[in-house]
DNA sequence: GTTGAAATTAGTACGAA
DNA sequence: TTCGTACTAATTTCAAC
């Protein structure tokens, strides 16, 4: 079950290869689309939906697992129903080489949903669930201000989640646009002017004012 | 079992009422806990690691999902692995009064992730997976651009996820910091400085230039 | 990669505390 | 309400094809 990381489980057809080991075949993404909107499902009723036999929907499903594209399952959870309904994005400016501390700090905040890395204006976007706005406020000014690392930070509240799918996979691409596919074709009559491209030093260096 | 969304389900201390339907006490924070961490443990085994009987966990379990305080389940896919590598912010700016177009539109492009209203310099923040930086190009001048809704655009790329947190929960908080709830306290000697909260009007009026 | 049967486990219903 | 048990239905595992 450990073996298929290396070499591949498929068996139909040329699937092309996308990660670095298991090769994602239809039948996977397939598998991969039942289980991001039914974590709970049974392998048993999965390989019924996915159309193939249970022996093959164990083995995938475990290969899966083990190499890593399905990472884990989870509860998606009401945050309005369990009192945390202000959502609110922090952007961050960390002051170069106090990287690793700044994510040290980020470990001990439990309150932290997501945190990426950025281009652009700022260096970081972090997610945090509260409350009410002044735990907002608070963790801002008490926690994140008094790290070091933080130079500055830039928040701003979430009025609505309008909406958020569980995980996206490139069978997508493939649902809404019958005819045309995005990267292939020739951006041609594009009202240019709408668009903007943040690079990291444009933004870092208009930030420099403050320290 | 559908009673419980009125009346409460919960028999064992003062819970406080947090949602709107249900009462969660510890327990039903408890199960939350253990679900977002393995969404397909089985209810035996989560009784076990609560604490409570098989037949108690079916009950809360079957309220908690009634209710509303798990919305679903769902598999965390490694985006790497199946392809989708590049992940990319979009802050857009809505012409008034065309929101419901926006939405629309919004629910056309499986290819977004999330979706939030801001307060702040842009209006929403929306999340994408692409298989290249192209995508996001095309993405960006090719079908959001092109919707009328859409006065600007800001794209921004995802260079590392730090951390991303199967859905906080309010037991969160009294974990990694032994003394101090973070709202109940002054403020006090916070640098200011490095402090910027962004007003919805502001941002605006600052946008105000292009049309 | 598929099908079918055995063993195990999950889900339900009921009475007692 | 919660617990414990008995009962039913489903799933998982393992075998042979």
């Amino acid at each position: 079950m450990s073996e298929i990381s290396r070499n591949g489980a498929s068996g139909s057809g040329q699937p092309g290869r996308i990660g670095i080991g298991l090769e994602l075949d239809a039948v996977h993404l397939k598998i991969l689309e039942v289980l991001r909107e039914n974590g709970r499902i049974s392998v048993s009723s999965l390989a019924e939906r996915v159309g193939i036999s249970r022996a093959n929907a164990y083995t995938r499903f475990e290969a899966l697992r083990a190499d890593g594209a399905i990472k884990r399952f989870t509860a998606e959870i009401d945050h309005v129903r369990t009192g945390l309904g202000i959502t609110a994005l922090i952007f961050v400016t960390v002051r170069q080489q106090m990287w690793k501390q700044f994510r040290a700090e980020l470990a001990r905040m439990p309150e932290v949903e997501y945190c990426a890395i950025t281009t652009g204006q700022h260096d970081a976007m972090i997610q945090v669930r509260m409350a009410d706005v002044a735990e907002v406020h608070a963790m801002v000014t008490d926690r994140l201000a008094n790290i070091p690392a933080v130079k500055a930070t830039e928040t701003v509240f979430i009025l609505d989640e309008v909406l958020r799918r569980p995980y996206v996979l490139p069978s997508d691409r493939d649902k809404a646009r019958p005819a045309r596919r995005a990267a292939q074709e020739a951006p041609g009559d594009v009202p240019l002017g709408k668009m903007r491209f943040v690079g990291a030093a444009e933004g870092r260096a208009a930030l420099r004012k403050d320290g």
